[in-house]
DNA sequence: TTCTAATGTTAACAAATTGTTAACCTTTTG
DNA sequence: CAAAAGGTTAACAATTTGTTAACATTAGAA
């Protein structure tokens, strides 16, 4: 199990890194943004510990960065901040920190946190496998099939069409897929309408409709 | 399914307000007990979250307050709570908190903890559907059944339609219309009157009823 | 019953939304 | 590092939806 510190401070870096060792991760750090993400995309760690505040590159924008590119997008995120910087930091960042723990650290705390996120024991299920008529899609092995016949999406596509899958017959407005498969990123209207037509072109024009004036929904 | 927050800390406010937006939740905020309570009442909200220390009225007297509501008694709720007051405070309390998180809060577990409790399902009603003899609505999918077989409405149609039928029997003036459906947009009377006619021709002349010199209604 | 204001209807037109393509940039992968 | 795949956008076409004007019809008061 691999994991990724972000830090501009190095004692935060040696206590963190002597703590998580000694629960036999793999640990690695970087003592700012750049080299962050640089480290991350060759060692594809799957935990990411980042300061919230740090020189050049702080962490709010790490995360999007790693949020937006493909090795990295599965990876969890735990912020670091100093309980004075409060929520308020937070609140308006759109990256997708899956959660964050207070300085001064309480390496207790930051591990159970740690094993939490990981075994996904959040009691946090996405159910992985989704199957509708003919159609079945499957998060963790990535795979779409049509009647057994595998399909290949890429990756926009396969969020996209997962998405609409979570919930079968509600309508998806533009926005709410910006949020959902775009992470809230500034991307145009027109571009999700040409992802999901590559999608219909592949699965077939029948389970995705079109609700004019309003968004896109699967099935009928 | 509507989520009502209250906390006197305008950041946490934010912070919650965006996770849970982002997932698709309806989300209202107060930020006192007294105006939550206001608020709870109108909205009649599907959870509620509550810090549990706030000046004037704390989140213990709220939730009794809510819970000898007769509206609002089922409504779930959950209770935040600053770590260091741990939980025997809350052990004792007679209160119906269904459920409680600390802060600093994480929103993945935040969220999964509103899933869980959402799914015990203690009459689980989807607010968006209504039904009335044989047409049913359902704003979520955006569809309309008459008897069964799908009705297609344009939008402006189910807009109208949909707000017509949320309160059955009350007469809608134009101008109330005209705020509701077209957000007080320059229309005239007889735009109105042809979107009146268009559903009509879809749904049958029985449902829509006009009172002359007043408005329309539905049903008798 | 008659008259009149309110509503219903139609068709034409304007506006908005979505579909499609191709070009261009970015990321991934061999 | 280069080729391939994926992602985004602009431009424009196609389609649907919304609005209005003009006129017909109707309810209900006088």
């Amino acid at each position: 199990m691999k994991i990724l510190i972000v830090d501009d401070e190095y004692d935060i870096l040696e206590f963190l890194s002597y703590n998580l060792k000694k629960e036999g991760y793999e640990v690695f750090t970087a003592q700012n943004g750049i080299d962050g993400l640089k480290q991350a995309k060759k060692i594809i760690p799957d935990l990411i510990i980042l300061d919230v505040m740090m020189p050049e590159m702080d962490g709010m924008e790490l995360c999007e960065q790693i949020k937006s590119t493909a090795k990295l997008e599965n990876a969890f995120i735990i912020f670091l901040t100093a309980r004075s910087e409060e929520y308020s930091e937070l609140a308006g960042f759109s990256s997708g920190a899956d959660d964050y723990v207070t300085k001064p650290i309480s390496p207790k705390l930051l591990i159970s946190r740690i094993k939490a996120i990981l075994k996904r024991g959040n009691g946090f299920k996405d159910d992985d496998v989704i199957s509708i008529e003919k159609l079945l899609i499957d998060k963790q092995k990535h795979i779409v099939k049509y009647d057994d016949q595998d399909i290949v999406l890429a990756r926009k596509e396969f969020k996209l069409l997962y998405c609409l899958m979570t919930m079968p017959g509600k309508v998806f407005t533009r926005e709410e897929l910006i949020t959902k498969v775009w992470n809230d990123a500034y991307v145009g209207d027109r571009t999700i309408d040409v992802h999901i037509r590559k999608i219909r072109e592949k699965i077939g024009v029948n389970y995705i409709k079109t609700v004019k004036g309003v968004g896109y929904k699967f099935n009928l």
